[in-house]
DNA sequence: CGATTTTGACCAGCGC
DNA sequence: GCGCTGGTCAAAATCG
């Protein structure tokens, strides 16, 4: 599962630890660098400097200095800046260790999910017979023409036990966008919208570009709770690839993929009977908790939350998440920016 | 010009 | 049986 590993305990251990290098070394700097540099500033004394001509040099650039601004003032800031820095490098090693925790945290409890669903799958009633035949028709074969009032007994018995995959997807967008667009990496075409009773907004009905062959349907309608968050109901499993996963290439997740949805959402994924997992990436925490939108049925994660697809969506999501975060965004630029500093001045010095 | 979306009509299940 | 409701169909419109 490449998309898994790509955010990986041991990856983010690596920039934890590199991170923590630049702290290290950002706290060296403060206590020796620094010191130095400062004794520069107010007392420059070439000496303490090993190699002739680079004294010579940095004792001239100095010189230079002081004679065109305050020395002392700049030796401050740049100290000041330098502090500041290091201390974002610690805040920002300590929020990785703690996401990376988190990550593994969930990680677990995922799994543990995963397996119990496993053992124990998922009975679903269906209200209507439509419903049944096409749960039945997962070869894509579908149509009333086939159901005969001879197996009617029969088919009542195994609709009655029908195992059918649905999946409820809550993504965030923005309150005012009216398109009622999902993106999540599949094509689908649609083929019918509807007002509901319970929901003033309209729920609209897609199929998946691939149907008659592939049966997997989804409806999608706003929350009436929350008109800024969209419920994606899937059914069926798609019988084909991943149209991201079908094109073979490393690029290909730049394309139509899960991370293109216009938002940094609430996801849950959840059957239609069981405890509903709500993955809240907005949360720093990245933790567990139960969602308030009106299913007051409880919900079980489905076995699609294991599929390559909907890991590389969480995945991208989390990926997502963290880079639209601007406080995330600005410590990593300013981690890397001081550890481009960091290296220019060593280069100079 | 083919694919997709829109939208009113139709169908089927359910409750009364 | 009838009405309500959710889901689907299919012709027309729209889009690329």
């Amino acid at each position: 599962m490449p998309a898994i590993d790509q955010f990986s305990p041991q990856s983010v251990d690596s920039f934890s630890i590199s991170t923590k290098a630049a702290a290290a070394a950002a706290a060296a700097m403060d206590s020796t660098w620094l010191d130095t540099s400062l004794s520069f500033g107010l007392n420059v004394n070439p000496h303490q400097v090993t190699g002739e001509s680079l004294k010579r040099e940095l004792y001239t650039d100095f010189l230079d200095l002081g004679r065109n601004h305050s020395v002392n003032q700049e030796a401050g800031e740049l100290v000041e800046k330098l502090n500041q820095m290091s201390a974002e490098n610690k805040k920002l090693t300590q929020l990785l260790t703690v996401m990376c925790e988190n990550y593994t945290t969930l990680q677990t409890q995922l799994k543990d999910l995963m397996s119990k669903n496993n053992e124990t799958g998922f009975t679903v009633s269906k209200k209507r017979k439509a419903e049944s035949m096409d749960n039945n028709n997962h070869n894509g074969v579908s149509g009333p023409t086939e159901s005969t009032s001879s197996d009617e007994d029969s088919g009542k018995r195994i609709r009655e036990d029908i195992k059918t995959k649905i999946s409820r997807v809550y993504v965030r967008t923005d309150a005012s966008d009216t398109s009622l667009v999902v993106k999540d990496g599949y094509q689908w075409r649609k083929y019918g919208q509807k007002v509901t009773r319970d929901n003033p907004s309209p729920r609209a009905y897609f199929k998946c570009s691939f149907a008659p062959s592939c049966p997997v349907k989804k409806k999608v309608q706003r929350s009436a709770e929350d008109r800024s968050v969209l419920v994606a109901t899937y059914e069926g499993e798609h019988n084909h690839p991943h149209p991201s996963q079908a094109e073979g290439s490393l690029g290909s997740s730049h394309g139509v993929t899960l991370g293109s949805i216009p938002c940094s959402a609430s996801i849950i994924s959840s059957y239609s009977s069981g405890p509903t997992i709500t993955l809240d990436l907005t949360q720093p925490g990245l933790g567990l908790t139960q969602p308030g939108l009106g299913n007051n049925n409880v919900k079980k994660p489905n076995e699609e939350v294991k599929s390559p697809a909907f890991q590389q969506f969480l995945v991208e999501q989390m990926a997502s998440s963290l880079t639209k975060d601007p406080s995330f965004t600005a410590a990593l630029a300013a981690a890397i920016s001081g550890k481009i500093q960091q290296n220019s001045l060593v280069q100079k010095w």
